[in-house]
DNA sequence: CAAGATTGAGGACTCAATCTTT
DNA sequence: AAAGATTGAGTCCTCAATCTTG
């Protein structure tokens, strides 16, 4: 039901120069003639506009395309990948939204999606009730693995490889430390509820 | 409508050292003890991961400020801060949507709304009858100013003033890069659809 | 036919309210 | 009272179809 590549014509243009580059930034962000230019230098002007627009770009072409081979939504698949990795495959709602940076509202409702595909499956915790634990299933498992792989390749085609190992170090360093950082961050690396005595 | 920033309790934890980032790095992204672990290095997936979720935090939390205070989304703000840049603050629909990684047809649904409220008007480009300039009206700048001061405020805050000035440049570059040779790219700083006779 | 704009349908996400358990 | 989960209502945004003009 989705995708469809063809935005308009998709015309490639030679590789600007570095140069280039930094004209178009404050191209871009415009702050140059504009009425109280001082208060924006253009780097950091550029460095806002230019993190929406990405972000709406990169992310609108990696779900069209996750949709149409795996019949999931990048949200879908980052839930599940943090299954994947976390101990016994599972996770609180909770801390699934924390992680994502997601609403507990949306996760939920994602949550009943994966579970009516018997890719996840739900259980109460058992020594708090109020909590909801999410583990992945076998099925789940393995449609992460392969919807990985169509992901993992888009992003580096897109996004990675575009950029230096410089740049790339840079970035992780930098996102992570403003997320970490975010006034509603929880602290530490929540596992799940959990139990201790097997089978939840 | 809006707004109510206490999401939930708000503690701040004590900032923690480069160090503990890159572990955090790595457990956000947790590509070490995954399947395919070498797939995906941890900073390249941390780049990847961090750039979705802290474009949807910085992204909420500024959409509920501005619609808070000035009754406008960081969409429409951007659009307005585009015509106000721009010659006559006038620009054609389609290269507001360029210009924004919107869709055209979110892009028109947005203009009907400031239209509404006077903010901007929509002319009929005198050149080519299938485009439509909007133009920013005197109340829109009045408007465009006092919001952008607000998001400029918060933009520092949350994102800019967590950079060094080193990261903002390899940052706005970086971005600015990746934009610029997006597939669906049209070239070109374009200006409105255009006249040159006075008064549209 | 292609490009610009608009509209209908639908997905993703949020807040606010509510219910349950601690 | 507070935390976890769920649901209703509403916003933001996209695609596909359509209409108009070049």
């Amino acid at each position: 039901m989705a995708a469809n590549n063809n935005r308009t014509t998709r015309r490639r243009r030679p590789a600007p120069s570095e140069a280039d580059l930094i004209a178009a930034v404050t191209a871009r962000a415009g702050y140059m003639m504009g009425d109280q230019a001082d208060q924006w230098p253009p780097t950091q002007a550029a460095a806002w506009e230019g993190f929406l627009e990405l972000s709406r770009r990169l992310r609108r072409d990696a779900e069209a395309l996750v949709e149409e081979r795996h019949q999931l939504s990048i949200s879908m698949l980052g839930i599940m990948g943090r299954l994947a990795r976390a101990p016994k495959h599972t996770l609180r709602q909770t801390d699934l939204a924390d992680a994502m940076g997601l609403s507990l509202s949306r996760i939920s409702r994602i949550i009943d999606i994966l579970e009516q595909h018997q890719l996840v499956t739900r259980h109460t915790c058992p020594t708090d009730a109020r909590a909801t634990n999410v583990k992945l299933t076998r099925a789940g498992h393995r449609r992460t693995t392969t919807a990985q792989t169509t992901l993992h390749a888009y992003v580096r085609q897109a996004f990675l490889d575009q950029l230096t190992d410089q740049e790339t170090t840079t970035l992780a360093t930098l996102l992570t430390r403003l997320i970490t950082r975010w006034p509603t961050g929880t602290e530490g690396t929540a596992a799940a509820c959990d139990d201790l005595r097997d089978r939840p």
